[in-house]
DNA sequence: TATAAACCCTATCTTTTTTATAGAGTTTAT
DNA sequence: ATAAACTCTATAAAAAAGATAGGGTTTATA
């Protein structure tokens, strides 16, 4: 299951979605809105900004904006910001790769290999969904 | 990613299903082959006995075994048994739903109905992958 | 230039979940 | 009778997630 903080995030960027034409939107109304803390929602945002996704505006008549398309936002990248890997197992990870420590050798590993297919198959659909399906959908 | 409960339960299946024609497996050959806690693993196996996977001889000369042909034990069932939900919201899950408290209306929510396709097709994934999959990459 | 609005940043606290352990039962082969 | 091995429940420890706090910086505007 995604992490609150996920699941936040998709709503904020739905919210800047739905929003757009409209210039800059605050926090506060975006937490107003589906009833989330302000602090906790103001982190999640500075994320998605470090992250290339959002611009901000500073001071008195500042606030947020989608600076992507929602068409260029899949979900997989939301999820790989905020949640982590995409994998199932740290062994079969692309962007957070750990060995397993119960595992001998990767190479012979049934788990490993049919991981790796699950993965590619998630990842398929995970980039193939992004913000703008979202957006049709409300 | 899968919790090391799901994980270990991969393993021990995988070693089950290798080891399928030598009548009961010890919890311990199990625990020692990956290195794994005896007693956290013993609380897995019964699970996996609970859930009608794995049958069990009790007393001396005892074990456990696999009562399913490995083709019949699809990842998507482990899953679901040890981790809980495979949809990635709580407001889409098949197994486990929950409305989400953020969430005025799902009818409306674009989220809602994306997740519901991601979940859709994760499933496809998941349900199709066996335990006899993870056996030939052994 | 003072003020208030609004984002920026880091630290910490609380709660929940996960991981691991303990120990007393019950069953069964020998 | 004994020892081996699964059964069951409770609890403790560690890690992660969720939430809060508070001061800092920037900027529009009067």
């Amino acid at each position: 299951m995604l992490s609150k903080k996920t699941k936040y995030a998709l709503h904020a960027l739905t919210y800047l979605g739905k929003h757009k034409d409209e210039g800059t939107v605050l926090i506060h109304d975006i937490a107003e809105e589906y009833g989330i803390s302000h602090k906790f929602l103001e982190n999640i945002l500075l994320e998605l900004k470090k992250a290339g996704i959002l611009g901000s505006k500073k001071g008195k008549g500042g606030g947020y904006y989608l600076i992507k398309e929602p068409k260029e936002i899949p979900l997989s990248k939301v999820i790989r910001l905020l949640d982590g890997p995409i994998a199932l197992l740290p062994c079969v990870s692309l962007n957070y790769y750990e060995p397993c420590s119960e595992c001998k050798d990767e190479a012979t590993c049934g788990i490993n290999k049919v991981m790796v297919q699950v993965r590619d198959e998630t990842l398929k659909i995970l980039e193939n969904k992004t913000l703008a399906d979202i957006l049709l959908g409300e």
